[in-house]
DNA sequence: TCTTGAAACTTTAGACTTGAAATATCTAGC
DNA sequence: GCTAGATATTTCAAGTCTAAAGTTTCAAGA
């Protein structure tokens, strides 16, 4: 099995590098108009952000709460971002930081009572949104679609040459 | 051809909600990693940011300007954050405000002879780097790809109920 | 014990982003 | 011509985001 002449190993010919520029440009735009409609019901309907919904949904699915290097991590977004998203959240109630036992350097976030409750209404509506909006999609569809997601996974950040 | 009991229309089923709630997670999860990856590419090897790029390229495509509402619309980012990206890169010498003729209201945003030819070196790397980091995808999973990513088209933005 | 480096966070400066308000201009109807 | 509403853009306040620098604490080795 020879590689047409072309063809080397690690570099994309030109047809493929154009087809997956064509498949990232398609990501991006579905993603920014998901994004945005997600976004317009938040603030309308439960007067939040995305990002809120995104910290208290790690926390939701945490119980124990989370460190706030994990929940940077967890969520992709810097240190420093997250240190902003969870003081707001907490000013509102909806979260609380506690102390890590044993390690004074870190701190854990909570959900609260309140911001369960809260997030929990969020939840349902905004699975239903996204239900709604990707409505093109049937069930064989998804599957596929996640299949070929899992495929298109990007290698773990090499050395960027 | 009678629909399960529990199907109603425009009602998806609790199976495919939940299924397209992943698909999306994976979605958002793949876009954030590539852009992330961008991001930090377009910092280090050209000392410019993702939004940036995104209006020179409108702009390198649209040899004869566009004017900011249409940037803004292309872009699908509000109107007055087109504004300052296009103050700083005009700050740079990269890009040019010309009046619309018959229209004082109009700007229109001009790709520089030094844009132009910064954004070509930029967009070559880009493509490239796409190509690497979408490289779990071969042409037929890219096809693929882009026929779900088709079906998945949401309706335009209707009457959020 | 001392000290050196790593780790967990916060702070900071600057850019990006939004929705809403403010300006300026255009278009049409009267 | 006037005026009311639409359109194009900028300005504004507040939130989001990043990279880099700063603070505090931890973990180990000398």
């Amino acid at each position: 099995m020879k590689n047409a002449p072309t063809l080397r190993a690690g570099v994309p010919s030109q047809v493929v590098s154009k087809q997956r520029l064509r498949v990232w440009l398609r990501l991006l735009k579905i993603n920014k108009a998901v994004e945005a409609e997600l976004r317009n019901r938040l603030r309308t309907q439960f007067a939040t952000t995305l990002p809120r919904f995104d910290v208290m949904s790690a926390l939701y699915r945490n119980k124990n709460g989370l460190k706030m290097s994990e929940l940077s991590r967890l969520l992709m977004v810097s240190n420093g971002n997250v240190t902003g998203i969870v003081d707001r959240l907490t000013t509102d109630g909806l979260i609380l930081r506690v102390a890590v036992p044993g390690d004074r350097r870190a701190a854990c976030a909570l959900l609260t009572a309140k911001g369960r409750t809260e997030f929990e209404r969020q939840a349902v509506a905004h699975e239903a949104w996204v239900a709604e909006l990707l409505c093109g999609l049937d069930e064989d569809n998804c599957a596929h679609a996640l299949g070929l997601l899992a495929a298109a996974r990007l290698n773990p950040t090499e050395n960027p040459k």
